[in-house]
DNA sequence: ATAATTTTCGTACGCTGTACCAATGAGGCT
DNA sequence: AGCCTCATTGGTACAGCGTACGAAAATTAT
């Protein structure tokens, strides 16, 4: 007689993430918990117990897993088209991952893909001239911008290109007796317009920050 | 002989939200469950059930809260100096009530406090004379880097001058035989520096950002 | 075949948010 | 005075949470 542990895959520590992963992407991470992810791959909640710690470390593996989704910046390579690239990438992945904005903040340990992240992005930095103050001055704006856009973009109740206007509209007619006429305003005359994505902001912030970098840069020179 | 009831301040909708904030400022917001805030009023769990539907609620509640505590920028006056104030604003009220931070990602209804910051902020940059495009561009840079500061902020194991050399030392210590040398070369030339202090790294990006959008709004006259 | 070890999981405990309903208390009415 | 009404308070209970503990089962080594 089969039982249901000879049926499945063996268990590991990575399938246990993976499948942390892909369960907060499908139900959002509230909906992560040891009883359901323990169910989603077969097995009883205490089996989990086996291959981590506790639902902490769970937590922690998979924002690591997270920056592991993200492909490295080269450091040889030009320094504001590898800062943009980078950018774009991070971005992207946090908006298939919407909860890891999320544990960002209450995460303090940063897991080996999150460091491999990191240093190669200070690399790319050092190895393009920038000082180390002005690495440390860039890297904490770039990725202050991108966390923080993914935070608005998490909090956002719609996503894409004119899915705003649906979302949005009824909720406007409430406001357009006066209390908020700027807010109106930006709605009606940008927000509504049709082929807005808020996702294109992104574009507009990074270029400014990166022409600013790119002139601090060369005034060190 | 009297009642716990008639000893304290009558209960209200703002005195819990009040408590739920103080407590969350104390314990942290995982601290902050239905059966502490209820003791640390001198209530019962049920009773805060009369002035709030549920603790979803009070989290959206304490969250405006939190917006409350902002001064709120003047639309008449220079719009530069009005944005580095209210970011330093935002900034410290962050830190003030870390905890606000990871709650703004899962928070879509925003309160009365909130919408009247937006929109006094958001009047500001229209009175000094942004296109609508460019008002909402510049919002969600700014915001975006306050917010993305704060989550890194709220990340850090440390805070304050010089209290990152005594946390950071000896976790460094682990990494000088060279898997992250760029880490280690701007903790060691950087972070470690005396007087070093993370929060400082905040008026650098935001000098860079609002030294752009000058750049922008003058382009456009 | 037996022993040792790795892997799985059943049970139970103290926590959570909150549904439901009973007790309490204050104010207005006759 | 007595009574009625309704705002307020909280007791009890339930399902679901993370996980400590230890037993069962499966696998590997001898």
């Amino acid at each position: 007689m089969p039982t249901a542990a000879s049926q499945r895959p063996p268990l590991s520590r990575e399938r246990v993430l993976e499948c942390a992963v892909a369960l907060a992407d499908e139900s959002g991470i509230d909906a992560l918990t040891i009883r359901t992810l323990a169910h989603s791959m077969g097995t009883k909640p205490m089996s989990l117990y086996y291959y981590v710690a506790n639902k902490d470390e769970i937590l922690d593996g998979i924002v690591d897993m997270v920056f592991s989704e993200i492909e490295l910046p080269a450091p040889e390579g030009d320094w504001r088209e590898e800062m943009e690239l980078r950018a774009h990438r991070v971005r992207s992945t946090l908006r298939r991952h919407p909860w890891a904005v999320g544990l960002l903040e209450s995460r303090s340990a940063p897991g080996p893909a999150t460091l491999r992240h990191h240093e190669a992005t200070l690399a790319t930095l050092r190895t393009a001239g920038f000082s180390v103050q002005l690495t440390a001055h860039a890297y904490a704006l770039l990725d202050s911008y991108i966390y923080g856009f993914a935070v608005q973009e998490a909090a956002l109740p719609f996503e894409g290109p004119d899915t705003a206007a649906a979302i949005t509209s009824p909720i406007l007619e409430r406001f357009t007796t006066g209390e908020y006429p700027r807010m109106v305003e930006i709605a009606v005359e940008h927000v509504l317009k049709p082929g807005y994505d808020f996702g294109d902001e992104f574009q507009f912030g990074l270029d400014l920050i990166l022409d600013g970098l790119s002139r601090q840069a060369g005034d060190a020179d």
